[in-house]
DNA sequence: GCGTCCAGGTCTACC
DNA sequence: GGTAGACCTGGACGC
């Protein structure tokens, strides 16, 4: 069972980041809350089969990953493979310095710099990223997790143990009908949704992992998203923010519960007053709110 | 058991 | 550009 290490910045918290968000509890991640393990079925250019991963804390300068199963050692090519897409997932490449310190300057905001919280855990592509946010829309959670779920468990490509599968391919998802999305994934009125983007993203026509370096203007980027059937506001300000992208708010109705029962006595009120009272965060709102949000979480 | 509401929204048609 | 209504699913809730 190889292991491999990685090199983590001076401001890193493993469990803020682990916690930084749901997305940890959809496969192919797997969370272990009681020793603070992350888990993550490997795959694509690199890896001649998926490679499950358990990525936990060494030292406080250095992570663990630990290669499940198969083979004793990996090729230089997957050990990079893995090591470069826990970077991603982990966000460790992220500045996030500029945050700390409009954090700091805000006595109910300090404990966000204190903790190093901020990083939120993205997945290696893009694609599945959008796939999962789509997943994400007008449903609870555990509908997430069941759609989430299934198109792993039907589409992904087995682990050598077989017990996990990798997230599936566009190609993959692309070679499966509108009713296949209805009746097996269970995604309604997302099927057609799920199947066009695949199909656009396995013919080369959209190249959804061009927007983490694009040069657009965030307003164009965003529009840009908006074009992919089944993105709107929501969904585009939440790609955008595990892009690194944070100037949008990302309001979906329980963030805007959250708001209410902090700032309005638990009263509706509209987006804009919301809007106003991020405003002075200016690029770094979207991750503000998200962070002040969600704090007691990983209190609770 | 049945009907209704709602959840980490978006699309389309219409004004 | 703003708004109303439709759209899938499945759990919670009231009756």
């Amino acid at each position: 069972m190889p292991t491999l290490f990685l090199e983590i910045p001076k401001r890193f918290n493993l469990r803020r980041t682990l916690y930084s968000h749901g997305w940890s509890e959809l496969l192919p991640f797997e969370i272990d809350e009681q020793n603070w393990r992350l888990t993550y079925v490997f795959s694509g250019a690199g890896l001649p089969r998926p490679a499950a991963a358990t990525v936990s804390q060494h030292d406080e300068s250095k992570l663990k990953i630990d290669v499940l199963g198969g083979a004793d050692k990996l090729s230089s090519k997957a050990e990079a493979k893995i090591l470069r897409d826990a970077r991603h997932i982990l966000r460790l490449d992220d500045d996030l310095e500029e945050f700390y310190r409009l954090a700091a300057s805000e006595k109910d905001l300090e404990w966000i710099a204190r903790t190093n919280a901020g990083r939120l855990v993205r997945s290696p592509t893009v694609f599945e990223d959008l796939v999962k946010t789509l997943c994400t829309t007008n449903c609870n959670w555990a509908m997430t997790k069941k759609m989430t779920a299934n198109l792993v468990e039907k589409l992904g490509e087995p682990d050598d143990s077989g017990l996990r599968r990798a997230f599936p391919t566009a190609a993959a998802m692309a070679n499966q009908p509108v009713e296949f999305y209805k009746n097996e994934i269970r995604a309604g009125y997302r099927a057609p949704y799920f199947k066009e983007l695949a199909e656009k993203v396995a013919a080369g026509a959209l190249n959804p992992e061009a927007w983490l370096n694009s040069d657009l203007p965030t307003r164009e980027l965003r529009r840009e998203m908006k074009r992919v059937k089944g993105v709107g506001d929501y969904a585009a300000d939440n790609l955008l923010k595990l892009a690194g992208r944070y100037d949008g708010l990302a309001l979906d109705s329980w963030l805007r519960a959250q708001f209410y029962r902090t700032y309005n006595e638990a009263k509706p009120c509209e987006d804009k007053l919301i809007e106003r009272h991020y405003e002075r965060f200016g690029r770094w709102r979207g991750l503000v709110i998200w962070c002040e949000m969600t704090r007691r979480w990983l209190d609770d």
